[in-house]
RNA sequence: GGCGCCGUGGCCAAGUGGCUAAGGCAGCGGAUUGCAAAUCCGCCAUCGUGAGUUCGAAUCUCACCGGCGCCUCCA
């Protein structure tokens, strides 16, 4: 098995990744408060462990994905009400809207999304065992975390107990320093609650997702995902939670994707700087209606338009650390790209009949070896093939994996035409075939290239076709006689229905851009 | 004020001590084509600035300039 390094936000370093289990890994990932639609920002996360998990599993690991799911919280409560539905309502359509946002992004890898109301009773013997260890107090139906109490408390983020200061300087009258956080509020008149030894109330909230873990994963799990973000005080806290109750490490390896930055705007997508933004309210500036309000629409209507897989795709060409700046006519440009892969499986379509979407990827990287002996198209794929791997393998470098797939469309681009396999129908298309499944391979890795393409023509294709047929037969007739001017003037009409004409060897082919 | 990140060709973006600084988009030249499109070949950067460490730095250190994040809910 190769190795595989992590970059792990505690120790800042690249370390070599060994599972607490040797060939399992369990990943925990900060999923969403659902108060209201996603945006962009939510997506990243899940992308990227949604490829972490990919590429564990090609490298022979057994991976559970856990990515939870807030559906209690203050936002939550507040929008019941101005809303006049239950809290349950309100997170039962966000949770529609995140899933299908996801499943158009291709994030198919996620094992369980445990919710925090359907966890209750864990995370109420989570709490109390952190007061019966003395590291938590109740104060008037609430429970707090005794900050001053964990003397490790801040490792993550490199800060001191004095230095965290708790809620902005508003010290509660319950709490004994500012610092202290919620890992249970009472309930006010009217809110959703829980039974508790407290009070009727909720939990806190960063507490679930230490209970939550621990419930599905253990005590000491390997990897803990989230945005960066997320690293306090939200991680932290969990951090201490976990560590206090358990005496144990929570993780192994926390990993932190780079945030999204809105192009052309100050500040983050849905943060801060936008809410301070006037012209918006500040729900629609966190609920990605910001974006809207900028022109933009909302985030099912981006990715209807954009497609998923191009935003997918934009999204894994950058380093997952590494903030990305986002704006549609660059994950255009990022699409341009893409439909260079989508012209080699037609072509590798037509020389050999078979889809390129019904070759299935290998399951293992050992599967994928490549024996290339003198061939030179397959020295080639080997080579490139573990240039992509190797990227992988330090710290799921996905941009620099893009770069060895370019690389792999070049190499068999180059062989078709040196071997004239388009023209020459008995030529041997065995290396052809093993190059082309190594780029579904790698591309498999990145959940990009997963099912075909829909039809351009869409509903009416078959129409289209037969149309299309009828007018590339006038046009053959036309260039036969060397009639140009009639048969430019067809490619010419057709451009501009942004239909392009390929000229082949004896036939045209066609594609809507 | 505290903690931290970033600055690579026109744009996007890998690389973080040593072969000719990946790749994409755009552009230019060539092969191919009736002309195109597609494909292939070639061209296009010395890495924010300055100093230092080193046999050797885009990669390490320091200073400066510029951009950004967290410290309050946030993927």
């Amino acid at each position: 098995m190769s190795t595989i390094r992590v970059y792990n936000t505690l120790s800042k370093t690249k370390e070599e990744f060994q599972p607490v289990v040797p060939g399992k890994v369990g990943i925990y990932l900060c999923g969403p408060t659902v108060y209201a639609e996603s945006h962009m920002g939510h997506m990243v996360g899940p992308v990227i462990f949604d490829t972490v998990k990919r590429y564990l599993s090609f490298n022979g690991y057994d991976v559970n994905f856990v990515v939870n799911i807030t559906d209690v919280d203050d936002k939550l409560i507040k929008k019941s009400v101005e809303r006049g539905i239950s809290m349950e309502e309100v997170a039962k359509e966000n949770i529609a809207d995140y899933l299908h946002n996801l499943s158009h992004l291709g994030v198919d890898q996620i094992s369980e999304m445990p919710k925090a109301t359907e966890h209750m009773g864990n995370i109420i013997a989570f709490i109390e065992s952190l007061v019966e260890k003395g590291f938590a107090y109740e104060s008037e139906g609430d429970v707090y975390f005794e900050v001053g109490k964990d003397n490790e408390y801040g490792k993550l983020t490199n800060r001191s107990v004095e230095s965290s200061q708790g809620e902005g300087g508003q010290m509660s009258a319950r709490k004994r320093a500012t610092n202290d956080f919620a890992l249970w509020k009472i309930a006010k008149e009217g809110e959703p609650s829980w039974k508790s030894p407290w009070s009727e109330g909720r939990p806190g909230w960063h507490i679930e997702c230490s209970a939550m873990s621990k419930a599905i994963l253990g005590e000491t799990f390997d990897i803990h995902g989230g945005g960066l973000d997320l690293t306090f005080p939200h991680h932290e806290n969990e951090i201490a939670q976990s560590e206090c109750c358990h005496g144990s490490p929570m993780a192994k390896y926390w990993m932190h994707n780079g945030l999204l930055r809105a192009d052309n705007t100050a500040g983050k997508l849905g943060g801060k700087s936008d809410r301070e933004n006037e012209s918006e309210t500040a729900e629609e500036a966190a609920s990605g209606k910001m974006s809207r309000s900028k022109g933009a629409g909302g985030l099912a209507e981006l990715i209807e338009r954009q497609g998923g897989e191009n935003i997918r795709f934009f999204l894994l060409r950058t380093h997952y650390r590494s903030t990305i700046l986002f704006s549609e006519p660059a994950i255009e440009e990022a699409a341009t790209g893409l439909e260079t892969f989508h012209r080699l499986f037609e072509r590798y379509e037509r020389i050999t009949g078979e889809s390129f979407f019904d070759i299935v990827p290998n399951a293992l990287r050992t599967d994928g070896d490549i024996d290339a002996g003198d061939d030179e198209l397959l020295v080639a794929v080997k080579k490139h093939r573990d240039a992509y791997l190797e990227k992988m393998d330090d710290d799921f470098n996905t941009g620099g994996g893009v770069s060895e797939l370019f690389e792999l469309v070049r190499v068999v681009n180059k062989s078709i035409d040196a071997n004239k396999l388009e023209e020459n129908k008995d030529a041997d298309l065995t290396a052809l075939k093993q190059a082309i499944a190594t780029i579904r391979e790698l591309s498999a890795i990145l959940g990009i290239f997963t099912n075909a393409p829909e039809s351009a023509a869409g509903q009416d294709s078959q129409l289209v076709d037969q149309l299309m047929q009828l007018v590339i037969d006038i046009r053959a007739n036309a260039r036969a006689n060397k009639d140009f001017a009639t048969s430019d003037l067809i490619r010419d009409r057709l451009g501009e229905l942004s239909i392009t004409l390929e000229d082949r060897k004896g036939e045209t082919g066609w594609r809507i851009e």
